[in-house]
RNA sequence: GGCGCCAUCGUCUAGAGGACUAGGACAGGUGGUUCUCAGCCAUCAGACCGGGGUUCGAAUCCCCGUGGCGCUACCA
């Protein structure tokens, strides 16, 4: 039988930042590749920059992807443990002739010094010099010996590309403090860890001829392409922090569910035939392909993110959606144990009326304080005139004497009191709408009145007639 | 500057020469449901970057422009 080509693809962030929309989106693809055809998925941390990576960043990185439900095969490789490995291959390299030590100074940050590497020799130095050099305390670096063609690279949806070798010169494989330069560690280390398919974003389309030219002089077996166009933010400048929130971490931490932000990112640079907009983790599993991918870069739409977000809050269990909104209660110390049974009704009321569990702080806070300020404008256009007043002190004593505090058995006893006062529903409910949540949007009145409570209820209506003496 | 990638409604996209009166989704408008808001339902408006080819026929193929983005490091 033939011997089945197992995909592996990896995800191989840097932990210099939190887990960005961008690199989440990368990971998902690979990953989505890699599961769809009981492949393997690889997570490598390029932290060869050590001044730049952080342990903070690198669990911030781990735990983004758990929480979204990526999970990879094996072990999380580290470049800085591989560093050993990188210098054997350097030294291959040197001694097939393929490149060749430099001990040129590093060149400056200015642009005028272009020309520098034009006039490096390092290339031509006799043998004897070089060891010498070598051997001494000039710092050195490796220089791979870029060969005189073009290079085509194969994208799997960009199709063929190809580069000059002129336009690229002899460029730092390994470093002066001996540690390999990005291009040069993920040829090894892709080739090493037999990655079938890299899936990366398309900032490094620039990068392939180098990594190409790469695998060619070590002999290895050249993966499959797939570039990702880049996610921007609204002014079509690639999304960064100026943009708001670009990290995962944001996304989990303001009451954004992971399903939501998975299927939001899936749908940003790919797309079914038929367009589908909802598609579970199942779905995306069944029905991701290459085929789909989109070669234009795409605008991150906060505004769709949010109404994708509502779309899951509302096909949530409400035994879920209580669970996450007492989280957030606990997290602003507003917990009390004993209601969580009021807490549920609370959510359930509240469910198709938020695009995320963050939105039901504020927009239930006159139920969970003590005490509501009443919205000027709305105080103004409701609660002005002594017939309001009057209609409101008849309600005060009709809901004092109600027993039964249902919505239900509320809604009756104030049709009661509408027919008997022959007044229209309107002149009592928007008036006690702003009574008791101090705007004029609530969920429906009867509701609000039961889950507020006997107490509440009266002490705001007083207050009203109060304010109005 | 050089090299490269990309180009359909405001946004994400469908579209792989005739099925396009260019489809769907978000956002926007209008109407309905209703005690308000939200939700839900219905409905409207809205795009093939420009110019040349190729072809009986182009959103689709080719070329040239233009625009956006990326890379051009001893960052990744």
């Amino acid at each position: 039988m033939e011997k089945k080509i197992v995909i592996r693809t990896r995800f191989a962030p840097s932990p210099t930042g939190y887990l960005h929309l961008g690199g989440a989106r990368t990971a998902l693809y690979s990953w989505l590749y890699a599961r769809k055809q009981h492949g393997e998925f690889i997570l490598r941390i390029e932290d060869t920059d050590a001044k730049r990576s952080s342990p903070k960043y690198l669990n911030s990185i781990i735990e983004s992807l758990e929480w979204l439900g990526i999970n990879w095969d094996g072990e999380v490789y580290f470049q800085s443990k591989r560093i050993e490995i990188y210098k054997e291959y350097a030294k291959k390299l040197i001694s097939s002739g393929r490149a060749y030590y430099c001990f040129c100074p590093a060149k400056g940050e200015e642009r005028k010094e272009e020309k520098e590497l034009e006039n490096c020799s390092c290339i031509n130095l006799p043998s004897s010099k070089t060891k010498e050099l070598e051997n001494s305390n000039i710092p050195k670096v490796i220089r791979f010996k870029v060969p005189k063609e073009s290079v085509k690279l194969y994208d799997l949806v960009r199709e063929e590309i190809t580069f000059q070798s002129d336009t690229i010169s002899d460029f730092v494989i390994l470093k002066s403090d001996g540690i390999a330069t990005y291009n040069f560690a993920v040829v090894i280390d892709d080739a090493l860890m037999k990655i079938t398919h890299i899936i990366r974003g398309d900032d490094h389309i620039s990068n392939t001829p180098r990594q190409l030219m790469l695998y060619k002089a070590l002999d290895f077996k050249i993966p499959k392409y797939v570039h990702l166009s880049m996610i921007l933010g609204s002014d079509r400048k690639r999304l960064s922090k100026r943009h708001g929130a670009t990290s995962v971490t944001y996304f989990k931490e303001n009451g954004y569910l992971p399903q939501a932000l998975i299927n939001y990112l899936s749908l940003l640079g790919w797309s079914t035939s038929d367009s589908q907009q909802i598609l579970s983790k199942e779905d995306l599993l069944n029905k991701f392909s290459l085929k789909g991918i989109s070669k234009n870069p795409a605008i991150f739409d906060y505004d769709k993110m949010l109404w994708m977000n509502g779309q899951y809050i509302r096909k949530m269990g409400i035994k879920e959606l209580t669970n996450r909104f007492i989280d957030y209660l606990k997290k602003e110390k507003i917990y009390l144990s004993s209601k969580d049974k009021w807490y549920q009704e609370i959510a359930a009321l509240h469910q198709s009326r938020i695009r995320t569990i963050r939105e039901l702080l504020p927009q239930t806070s006159y139920l969970l304080n003590k005490d509501i300020e009443i919205e000027e404008d709305a105080a103004n256009s409701y609660l002005n005139s002594k017939k309001t007043i009057e209609i409101l002190k008849e309600v005060r004593e009709f809901i004092a004497l109600a027993s039964d505090f249902s919505s239900n058995n509320l809604e009756e006893v104030l049709r009661n009191l509408i027919a008997k006062l022959k007044i229209e529903a309107k002149e009592i409910i928007h008036p006690l709408r702003v009574a008791l949540t101090g705007t004029t949007a609530s969920p429906g009145i009867f509701e609000v009145i039961h889950l507020l409570g006997k107490e509440k209820v009266l002490r705001r209506i007083d207050k009203v007639i109060q304010r109005s003496e």
